[in-house]
DNA sequence: GATCCACAGGAATCCTCGGGGT
DNA sequence: ACCCCGAGGATTCCTGTGGATC
């Protein structure tokens, strides 16, 4: 059944990609400096999420690493190192000059003066997620070192841009803007023709029930793949022969809380339990939801600490927030 | 429509923790 | 053993906003 398990799992990046060729070349003249001896300006992929904005921006610097043999390249998902420090401490580690460093303070941002100092080659770093950064100003400390690109990536433009400031703002508003779309559904079958190919044994399903994967994934490839990841798990944990449309229908929930599951994870126990009281309501004001933390939490914070997770646990696409002010209601993504 | 109220979210400040220096 | 420092989280303080009420 599975010859492959690598190609199934979500950071899986093939080293050939067919899907996205204008993203691709866009993205590859952007960096194309590089291969001249200068510095290629930063650019900015933004798009829903499973549309192939990692997967490319990862494969492109690989292609590029191919044809530049002095380039560094780092990737960093923003979500895990969200804070100045695990920033700066990931980019540093990128180019192998983190020997030594353990703690996060003392010399006064030595993590920065060493990353300017250390940079003397081409270095290309990929920002996922960079929405979530707390601290924005890092990325123009970033922007401030000569030699090193940045690829941003984040779902929503508004998010990145609306909260930086302007000396930012200016500059990055001129760096290459690449929109990303939601896969079509033939675009879907595409990607998940490869990943059979690679990974599955012949004969174990059809385009058309490719097809029915793609369908339910929605223009999500992450999901898409999740869905066949998993109803091949299930298809060889029953010992039959093939996927069968059964086993897609039923596999479908799982991989979609499966994919929720993981963000939940990520939450601290205090956002756990104020995302749990959500989930018990079809709807719920932030006052109701505050008189039901407080009562169920052992050591509660603050309303304001409250908003704060609440705004995160929007952030992760966790729940919605209806209306504003007063009338505001929050309820988990359906 | 004026006023009130509950809430959102920005900014400043406080608190705690971990590790280094002496 | 003691103090100090910086980071990050939480809290405090505050202003703005829109629905509710009369």
């Amino acid at each position: 059944m599975i010859t492959d398990a690598r190609v199934l799992q979500p950071e899986f990046i093939p080293s050939e990609v067919k899907h996205r060729p204008a993203k691709i070349s866009h993205l590859t003249d952007t960096l194309r400096p590089i291969t001249e001896g200068g510095r290629a300006e930063s650019s900015f992929l933004y798009g829903p999420s499973g549309a192939g904005k990692t997967c490319i921006a990862r494969y492109t610097v690989e292609q590029l690493r191919e044809s530049v043999v002095s380039m560094d390249h780092q990737y960093v998902n923003c979500w895990e190192d969200y804070t100045r420090f695990k920033l700066l401490y990931r980019v540093l580690d990128g180019i192998g000059k983190t020997i030594d460093i353990h703690r996060q303070s003392t010399p006064r941002d030595e993590l920065f003066d060493r990353l300017r100092d250390s940079v003397d080659a081409p270095y290309v770093v990929i920002l996922d997620e960079v929405d979530q950064l707390q601290d924005k100003d890092v990325l123009y400390d970033l922007y401030r070192i000569p030699n090193l690109t940045m690829i941003l990536i984040a779902n929503r433009e508004e998010d990145v841009f609306t909260h930086l400031d302007e000396r930012l703002h200016s500059r990055l508003s001129s760096c290459a803007r690449i929109h990303f779309d939601r896969y079509s559904l033939d675009e879907l079958v595409t990607i998940l023709e490869d990943r059979v190919q690679w990974g599955l044994a012949d004969g174990v399903i059809d385009r058309h029930r490719l097809e029915l994967i793609a369908d339910y994934a929605a223009g999500d490839a992450r999901k898409a793949i999740g869905i066949l990841r998993n109803a091949a798990q299930k298809a060889k944990y029953e010992d039959t022969a093939e996927i069968t449309e059964t086993i897609i229908e039923t596999v479908v929930p799982e991989a979609e809380a499966e994919l929720q599951q993981k963000t939940v994870e990520k939450l601290t126990q205090h956002q756990r339990l104020l995302y749990e009281i959500i989930a018990d309501y079809d709807e719920i004001s932030g006052g109701d939801v505050y008189a039901e933390y407080t009562s169920q939490a052992d050591d509660p914070k603050t309303r304001r600490t409250m908003r704060n997770h609440l705004a995160k646990l929007e952030q992760y696409n966790l729940i919605v927030a209806k209306g504003n002010t007063k009338a505001r209601t929050y309820h988990l993504v359906t």
